[in-house]
DNA sequence: ATGGTAGGTACCCTA
């Protein structure tokens, strides 16, 4: 089983590069951030095409949205207002696997951005990003159960560890790896003991990234990046983990997105 | 210390 996670800034724009990826790599699910496209305008029939017969969208004209596009049959779908806005930033839907008793909810998830002052008192938007994350970290503490397993993968905006950044020294005073953001993501993932999937196989003292700014004459080499989209896990999907990909080709194709793709593959 | 790029929309917002 091969889930996918990838910031595509714009479905519309992009559908083409998510073909070829479901082409070239056939996870079972792909989630997308930042779809840009209201639900009537959503190119569904790329994906249909291709055997992907559930989509599970929830979008807004010109900003945010996520979709959930898998071939597995989905079920339970929902869509959720946080920090009471109804504005693409947290689906969820729920999928069965062979050899795994239990159905697995798949939560994908755009957290947002923060803006640039990393101060709650004079930035709405630090303070909305904040607020966000403690929404869902207080969900998921009273909606997990023995009953699902659950995944939280998508854009967090946030790179919580050291080597998660180019920089972890120059980066503490800006946006996405300011010490009360790690701090934040940090107390969400322990609330409920969250696997962290890309660290289960990636040694935290090595540089990890899934973004690099399109502001960067060349992005490689530079390499200035940041690790901002994730893959958490329950703890009874941890030993069900078996490899990770960072598809780092995917920055270089023409009219990249910012993010690349990130997968997990599981055996059952 | 600054500005650099990208997408969508409607002449400016978000990232």
């Amino acid at each position: 089983m091969r889930i996918c996670t990838w910031n595509i800034n714009s479905v519309r724009l992009r559908a083409p590069i998510v073909q070829d990826l479901m082409r070239q790599h056939e996870p079972d699910i792909v989630c997308l951030q930042e779809t840009k496209t209201p639900n009537d305008k959503f190119p569904h029939d790329a994906f249909t095409q291709l055997g992907y017969n559930h989509h599970h969208i929830d979008g807004i004209k010109g900003y945010n949205g996520v979709a959930i596009l898998s071939k597995r049959p989905l079920k339970d779908a929902q869509v959720y207002s946080r920090v009471d806005r109804e504005d693409g930033r947290h689906i969820s839907a729920a999928f069965t696997v062979d050899g795994f008793a239990k159905p697995i909810e798949v939560h994908c998830i755009y957290i947002p951005a923060g803006g640039d002052e990393p101060d709650r008192e004079i930035n709405d938007k630090f303070a909305h990003k904040l607020d966000f994350v403690a929404e869902l970290e207080n969900w998921f503490s009273a909606n997990h159960s023995d009953d699902k397993a659950m995944i939280a993968l998508g854009d967090f905006n946030i790179a919580p560890l050291e080597h998660d950044v180019w920089s972890h020294k120059q980066l503490l005073k800006i946006v996405s790896h300011t010490p009360i953001e790690v701090e934040a993501l940090t107390k969400m993932q322990k609330s409920i003991d969250w696997v962290d999937a890309l660290r289960h196989f990636i040694p935290e003292d090595e540089k990890c990234y899934t973004w690099w700014s399109y502001r960067n004459r060349d992005w490689r080499k530079s390499n200035r990046g940041r690790r901002l989209d994730h893959i958490w896990v329950t703890p009874d999907l941890k030993p069900h983990l078996k490899a990770q990909d960072i598809l780092l080709d995917m920055r270089d194709v023409e009219k990249p997105s910012d993010h690349v793709p990130v997968f997990v593959d599981f055996a059952f």
